[in-house]
DNA sequence: ATCCTCCCCTAC
DNA sequence: TAAGGTAGGGGAGGAT
């Protein structure tokens, strides 16, 4: 380990090398103090809308110049094509059949320039919907009047944006009447006519010479089943350009939805389905700001640059500015990638690099960055959940008293806690006072308190450029140059390498050069590009020490990902505010005539601590609602702070475009500038809410009314149980027989019940997604071994486990898996994606005895597998249960009686800690820990079954864990409960105050980071946070004095020190 | 009305 | 040569 570039996936190394590493402990520091403060904000699981995340990139708003030139979005560009789903579901019953709902919708993948999200237009309808009625046109078009078929043939029509009649249904309109539909613009030469609701300014220039009708002239044609001259229904631009740049740079990707026909009971498809097909348009891009060019060729001046998009670049010819050249499509999208080909050619080299490698899905995952967000999201959450419920309990359950304060002290007990990467870091929590109150109420969701009185202010926390400037932390000397993160390095893949950028450095940033692009893209804009590899394990690292100070002057806190945090940090601020002018005024120098924002000196005060501890720049945007916070870190961006005032929000928005909320992309885009004729935010205002919610939905209009107005009632998330789980592989999957198939539905299946063990969960229903190469698409698609251009379906089934029980079991889930592709018929060398999820969660059980599992089976017949042996299949009903694997008993499932608590096992305990602890909360540990050893557990310990938890965990958590641990339950640890009840009287005991500025909040501290070490982890922590005063000094006399002085504002010492529990760590080590 | 199912969409 | 994963909000329409 070490840092080598660890995979989250793969536990099971992780154990075999080192298993110590999973340690950590939990320092739950409980400060006294007491005060006020507030509040606790103790969430619980609310259910509440929400959640979100971030959105990437792209700063609004313009600062200045003098800074490198902002982001922009993303272009798109172009490069290549879709997909189509078509989804199919089965419903419950068991067996056989379902009915497979098929939707159609294309989407073009362009993996190029689509930035993250996804593109895909959107149009959606619902499946249902599409059902009724794409049959209705089916058989009135085509089935009454077959012969009206082909009023169009001859033409080639593309489909721009959004439309009335969707895409899809637009497609399958031109499709059932001999037409030919275009997802792509890529060749405008080929397209006869192009049909669209609107066109922003830019594409009215690219297609004035092209002839545009709207969707009517094709309805009103096949109703009249025959074909109606275009110019009938020309296309006018009615308004005026409103809008400015189409949109955002989405990918160029278009989806298509087909719709029609679908499926039922298993599929038909065989014989394709007719799809149909949308498309989107492709480009977007966005606006952004000016900001101010930046030298090279700025990427995007102006604020809504035309867009170009894909199909602007290739209907024109060639891009005139380099920002054309990001938007130039590495090649069509129905080109194939030469190299794919070549490879492909060679059966040596499709065995041991594709889907059909025996360890393919290990090593996709250990290389996947997305795979890694998405795990590390959701540990940092679990983290965050149990740090936050340990403070709380702390805070609530006593009450009050007493004691302490003065000091903090603070440390108490030490919980392992265990990390899956192997990384340790403890968490410390800190709680304050008071806070109790807020216990009380606890109920729910929480927090709610600051909002009470006052408005809230939010943070939104988010390193500049993440993965590389992790990786320029040992390559200082490539600082203030143009980087980007990409697996190519060197000369790999020569100027014609589709590696995709995950993140590129702000001076590549103005060369147009952006997160999603592929790296043949960014060496055309930028021909002396330095590539930097992933290193996985450092951002982990990284975003644990971020984490850790984040955690410490919180009200509340929501991880976003593992570079993003929102916290709530009313009360920290309200403190400061209270010490300052308390200092002020007996020192009478109220005449301090700085009317400093304590909000934005806070902000910079947590940003100089990041500094210090990861050499990353962190931005910080603040505002008084969560949506706001993230608007001004766009501003705040690159290595800044803003804090977005109230009184500026309206003239902020103004200068927006609507997929610049978080929440809203690229369909929201094309609906707005369809159904609205704008997606300016200054426009959009006007429009009523009625207008809006016709146009997005309900819920989705009201939000987006409420954000035109600045307001935004969402509170911090940060837990959430989880409610799906699952595997998606989209890469590399080429098959050429159902034997191979057939194993990687295995082998997949073995990773989600994994997963589920990892979180000690089963499943109830089981959903089967599947992308297939569109017949249009080219064999191997344009980027390296990507999935192309795509139909996708998704046929979902009620599992069937022997105590109808959920299940976590492999084998029962690949049953189904197996099944429901089997149900589909597809020609295995079509598939290009496989993705299995488990829904309908529940804890996982642990029948009776131990072991066992249950074994499913199903009877559908499945071809011969060649895998192990599968179980015969019994009959559906209840399937017996054997023992999985005879030779590994793998995991076990898990089980955890539920009527217990989860608690670290005894050995991950700090003694010393244990020992401190008020006798009666000793005692009753002591108790609960000797019961469980007797009954089930084993000794907790020693166990060792490796089970291998793949992709989990890589922070800490509690989880999975243990897989060392024997693998019963027991030993997940979970934090609450330990919090629960130790926390209240560690108060007691130790304590120390600190102050308790915020409560709540456990500060995690991470402690070598490194990485090995092992064991001595807990030792480390320790001193580690001792340790504190060093980095202190470290810092800059600057930095030192203003935390200092700070410190000293909050407050003196003895009391709280106010806000900066952290710092005061920091500062003082020793506190005291 | 309210809940459930089956998607799409978004974000990192 | 590259590693295009995932979970949850929300909408539409059916079931209850
Ligand atoms: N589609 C995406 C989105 C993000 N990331 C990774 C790389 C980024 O560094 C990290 C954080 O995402 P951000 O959107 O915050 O982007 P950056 O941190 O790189 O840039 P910014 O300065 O705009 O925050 O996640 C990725 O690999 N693929
Ligand atoms: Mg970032």
């Amino acid at each position: 380990m070490k840092d080598t570039p660890q995979t989250i996936a793969s536990i099971s190394d992780y154990f075999d090398n080192d298993p110590e590493f999973i340690k950590a402990l939990v320092n739950i520091v409980i400060p006294e103090d007491t005060t006020d403060n507030s509040s606790v904000r103790v969430n619980i699981a609310s259910k509440g809308p929400e959640e979100s995340e971030d959105r990437n990139d792209d700063d609004i708003v313009p600062p200045p110049s003098t800074q490198p030139p902002h982001k922009r979005r993303r272009s798109s560009s172009s490069e290549e094509g879709d997909r189509v789903a078509r989804t199919l579901n089965d419903s419950v019953t068991d067996s056989i059949d379902h009915a497979q709902s098929k939707t159609p919708y294309l989407l073009s993948d362009t993996y190029g320039s689509s930035p993250f999200g996804n593109f895909s237009e959107h149009i959606r309808r619902k499946r249902q919907k599409l059902q009724i009625q794409n049959p209705e046109i089916d058989t009135h078009t085509n089935g009454l009047s077959p012969q009206l078929g082909n009023i169009f043939s001859g033409l080639r029509i593309y489909i721009n944006g959004w439309t009335h009649p969707s895409a899809q249904e637009l497609r399958q309109l031109i499709v059932n009447h001999g037409g030919i539909f275009h997802a792509y613009l890529d060749n405008k030469s080929l397209v006869t006519h192009i049909v669209t609701c609107s066109l922003t300014p830019v594409e009215i220039q690219e297609f004035k010479h092209m002839k545009m009708a709207t969707p009517d002239w094709l309805v009103k044609s096949a109703e009249a089943g025959v074909l109606l001259p275009w110019s009938n229904f020309k296309y006018e631009p009615n308004s005026p350009l409103l809008m400015p740049a189409k949109g955002p740079a989405y990918k160029a990707e278009q989806h298509i939805s087909t719709g029609g026909d679908f499926v039922e009971g298993s599929s038909r498809q065989s014989n394709s389905p007719d799809p149909n097909i949308t498309t989107t348009p492709p480009s977007r891009q966005q606006k952004h700001v000016p900001g101010p060019s930046t030298p090279p060729p700025p990427a995007d001046l102006q604020t809504k640059p035309a867009t170009t998009t894909l199909t602007r670049i290739l209907s024109s010819g060639g891009p005139s500015t380099l920002k054309d050249a990001a938007f130039i499509p590495e090649y069509a999208p129905d080109e194939s990638n030469a190299a794919a080909q070549r490879a492909m050619a060679d059966p040596a080299w499709r065995a041991a690099h594709t889907s059909v490698a025996p360890d393919f899905i290990e090593g996709f995952y250990r290389n996947s960055r997305l795979h890694h967000l998405s795990m590390w999201k959701a540990e940092l959450r679990n983290l965050v959940s149990e740090a936050q419920e340990l403070a709380e309990s702390g805070n609530h359950t006593v009450n009050r008293p007493p004691l302490s304060v003065d000091e903090g002290n603070s440390a108490v007990m030490n919980v392992v806690l265990d990390n899956m990467d192997g990384k340790t870091w403890t968490e410390s929590g800190v709680d304050e006072d008071v806070s109790l109150k807020g216990a009380h109420l606890v109920k729910g969701k929480g927090k709610e308190k600051a909002s009470d009185n006052g408005e809230r202010v939010i943070m939104h926390c988010d390193f500049d450029s993440f993965f590389v400037s992790a990786g320029l932390v040992d390559r200082p000397h490539l600082r203030g140059k143009p980087v980007v993160v990409c697996h190519s390095q060197g000369a790999q893949g020569g100027r014609s390498s589709t590696s995709e950028i995950a993140s590129a450095s702000y001076e590549a940033r103005s060369f147009g050069i952006k997160g999603g692009m592929s790296l043949q893209q960014a060496r055309a804009l930028c021909p002396d590009i330095i590539t930097i590899p992933y290193e996985f394990q450092r951002y982990k690292q990284l975003s644990l020490q971020f984490y850790t100070i984040l955690m410490a002057h919180a009200d509340d806190l929501q991880a976003v990902s593992v570079d993003e945090v929102l916290i709530d940090v009313t009360s920290s601020v309200r403190r400061i505010k209270a010490g300052i002018s308390l200092v002020q005024d007996k020192e009478g120098s109220s005449a301090a005539p700085d009317h400093r924002d304590p909000a934005e000196d806070f902000a910079e005060a947590i940003r100089t601590q990041v500094r210090s501890a990861t050499g990353c720049e962190v931005s910080i945007g603040i505002a008084h609602n969560i949506m706001l916070a993230r608007l001004a870190s766009r501003k705040a961006k690159p290595a800044g702070s803003y804090h977005l005032l109230q009184e500026d929000v309206s003239s902020f928005i103004e200068n927006l475009d609507i997929d610049d909320l978080h929440g809203f992309g690229y369909a929201a885009y094309q609906k707005a500038q369809g159904k609205l004729g704008t997606t300016s935010l200054r426009e959009l205002v006007q429009k009523s809410r009625a207008v809006l919610c016709d146009a997005l939905g309900k819920g989705t209009g009201e939000t987006l009314y409420k954000a035109l107005r600045g307001i935004d009632d969402r509170k911090l998330e940060s837990d959430k149980p989880r409610r799906s789980v699952s595997c998606d592989i989209n890469y590399g999957i080429r098959f050429e027989n159902n034997e191979q198939a057939e194993t990687f539905i295995y082998q997949l299946s073995e990773e989600v019940a994994r997963r589920l063990q990892s979180i000690s969960m089963g499943g109830r229903s089981l959903t089967l997604k599947i992308m297939k190469r569109d017949p249009s698409a080219p064999v191997e698609a344009p980027k390296f071994m990507g999935h192309g251009l795509c139909e996708s379906f998704t046929k979902q089934i009620a599992v069937i486990a022997p105590r109808s029980r959920a299940t976590s079991n492999p084998k029962i889930i690949g049953d189904h898996a197996w099944k429901l592709l089997n149900s589909m018929n597809f020609n295995p060398k079509e598939l290009r994606g496989i993705g299995i999820q488990m829904q309908k969660l529940e804890k996982a059980d642990l029948s009776s005895g131990s072991g066992y599992q249950e074994q499913s089976v199903l009877d559908f017949k499945p071809v011969s597998s060649p895998r192990k042996e599968r179980p015969e299949k019994v009959e559906q009903a209840e399937m017996v249960d054997e023992s999985t694997g005879t030779e590994d008993p793998t995991a076990p499932p898990q089980t955890v009686p539920e009527t217990t608590y989860d608690l670290p096992s005894f050995s991950r305990v700090d003694r010393s800690v244990f020992e401190a602890l008020p006798d009666d909360l000793r005692a009753e540990l002591e108790t609960e820990y000797r019961s469980r050893s007797v009954t089930p557990a084993v000794a907790e310990e020693d166990v060792k079954g490796k089970n291998r938890a793949r992709s989990t965990s890589v922070f800490s958590d509690t989880s999975p864990r243990k897989e060392k641990m024997g693998v019963k339950g027991t030993d997940r640890l979970n934090v609450k409960h330990i919090t629960k009840q130790l926390a209240p009287k560690s108060r007691a005991g130790l304590s120390a105050k600190k102050n308790t500025l915020f409560h709540k909040r456990p500060a995690m501290i991470p402690s070598d980071v490194g990485n090995s070490v092992k064991l001595k982890v807990s030792e480390e922590d320790l001193r580690k946070m001792e340790m504190d005063p060093e980095v202190f000094l470290s810092l800059p006399p600057d930095v030192q004095r203003e935390q200092l002085a700070l410190a000293r504002h909050t407050k003196n010492p003895g009391k709280g020190a106010i806000s900066y529990a952290t710092q005061r760590k920091v500062l003082k080590p020793a506190k005291r």
